[in-house]
DNA sequence: GCGACAG
DNA sequence: ATCTTGTCGC
């Protein structure tokens, strides 16, 4: 458990397989929060220059933003200049930006009681995606949010606030379809580090009102553009 | 060989 | 991820 978040972010290909091999096996508590929804929560985002073709090369300049909502409201913002460290590639999306959302979660005040990331997290080819390999760096119980799934398949589910309908690989459940508006098309969301399905729609629920995408996301995705679109110095 | 494939 | 207009709603 301890020695595993110690371990740090790969540079490789085969490093990240076989660590996500171990991550998937690692065992670990259950994570519940106190109430209907956390106390405290947040958000991490990275995002990159609108101006370029191809899907992403190593060495593409990067924003990452992390927001901590305190009883649903944004108390804190961090952000994080820098470059991806590979390309992506679907399955290896922890060696593209793993790091620098690493660095904006723990510029914040305070650790949150969960963490919402854009990644998957048992819906993953080793069953460790980037949304669980975060939660074991920072010591953070994470909940992953996605347009679609990676390998997880489900019945999209009925048009209500708040109707799910499984993810599964095989026979195993990983994530749910939720649909947070209606009129709208659900999210992914994944069980990820300390987290499982059904906690993570509980959650996600609570922290989605007004918009589609949960709070913490949705201000850090906000955050991120930002410092992006208002040009950060050159790296 | 070609398309799919979290972001 | 990003490419993209107008449009509906608070």
């Amino acid at each position: 458990m301890g020695d595993q978040a110690a371990e740090p972010w790969p540079e490789t290909p085969d490093e990240l397989v076989r660590i996500q091999e171990r991550l998937a096996a690692a065992p670990f508590d259950l994570w519940r929060p106190a109430g209907d929804a956390p106390r405290t929560a947040a958000g991490c985002f990275v995002c990159f220059p609108r101006d370029r073709e191809g899907s992403g090369a190593a060495g593409d300049p990067a924003w990452a933003a992390a927001v901590l909502l305190v009883h649903g409201r944004g108390t804190a913002t961090e952000i994080v200049h820098g470059r991806a460290a590979a390309a992506y590639e679907p399955g290896l999306l922890a060696l593209r930006e793993g790091p620098l959302l690493e660095a904006a979660v723990r510029r914040l005040p305070v650790q949150p009681e969960v963490l919402i990331v854009n990644a998957t997290g048992r819906d993953h080819p080793r069953r460790a995606g980037l949304a669980l390999h975060l939660g074991v760096r920072l010591s953070v119980p994470t909940i992953g949010v996605t347009r679609r799934p990676l390998l997880a398949v489900g019945e999209p589910p009925p048009d209500a606030r708040g109707a799910t309908s499984p993810l599964r690989i095989g026979d195993e459940v990983v994530g749910y379809w939720l649909r947070t508006k209606r009129g709208k098309r659900p999210l992914a969301v994944h069980a990820a580090w300390r987290t499982d399905p059904e906690t993570a729609v509980a959650v996600l629920i609570a922290l989605t009102r007004r918009w589609r995408t949960p709070e913490p996301l949705r201000l850090a995705r906000r955050a991120a553009r930002l410092a992006r679109d208002r040009g950060a110095a050159a790296v």
